[in-house]
DNA sequence: GCTTGAGCTAGAGCGCACTCTAAGCGGTAT
DNA sequence: ATACCGCTTAGAGTGCGCTCTAGCTCAAGC
């Protein structure tokens, strides 16, 4: 698979592709005879899961953190795990801040609702009760 | 309120407030005789909600669309309600999608601590069944 | 064989949201 | 009086994560 078809499928433009690739998101990519990167579906995999944690809101330089660990073997597995478990923890905690200001926005919502119903109902009484 | 209080209090600095000053994220701000700003505890309240609104995401553009409407009067308050349901919507669409990637996460690790539990009782083991 | 399109590198540029600097003013403490 | 602290302005600088350009090579289709 060359970069372009990569691009196709994983959702990140070609510029973005070397741009992983020259910080280090991604690993050294095989190339072909005429130094074109090849690619196999392990990329499209890893890619994927970088999407996840970019979603999540991972910053690159902890992303790239792991990927080090990854490049560097196996014998990384605990310490890949413990970063991913203090990522989760911070994933949990943005859901809950964000399910805490879904209700203040409801509240706000619900507070211009009640006042802009209060407003028609005046519109419709032409001659509210005592003013005239 | 001078400046400095209100930076004390909200936890935004002074540079930050004055910036959001003047992109016109807050609203024309009072000045006492010697030209220093003057806040009342109103500012507070509404740096606070643009706080929230920050929290969820909501880039500076919008929020200034928002501010603007506010500043417009009490004759907008069905477009800011609309633009609250809309924000509202993606925050829920946000949290879904995190939820989503917390349960990856997990798979993620425990994947992890199966592999590393699994080399562990090798590890256990120095004389495994076959290996002399 | 020639054109066209895709890929290559190094490096510059961009949009966002701040963050800080320089140069100066005003009020208070010693 | 002088030193200092916090405030003022305009404008420059920063860090992040891309995004694009220039100038080139290479490969595939007609």
């Amino acid at each position: 698979m060359k970069i372009g078809d990569l691009a196709a499928r994983c959702g990140l433009s070609v510029h973005t592709l070397r741009y992983y690739e020259r910080i280090g998101l991604l690993p050294r990519i095989a190339r072909d005879h005429g130094r074109q990167r090849v690619y196999d579906s392990a990329a499209l995999v890893w890619i994927a899961f970088l999407g996840r944690l970019k979603t999540t809101g991972m910053p690159i330089q902890k992303m790239l953190r792991y990927a080090a660990l990854r490049a560097e073997g196996p014998g990384t597995a605990a310490a890949r795990r413990d970063l991913l478990i203090v990522h989760r923890a911070e994933v949990a905690a943005k859901i809950a801040e964000l399910t805490d200001c879904l209700s203040v926005l409801d509240t706000k919502i619900a507070d211009y609702s009640a006042q802009l119903s209060a407003q028609e109902t005046v519109n419709d009484q032409p001659h509210p009760p005592g003013s005239l």
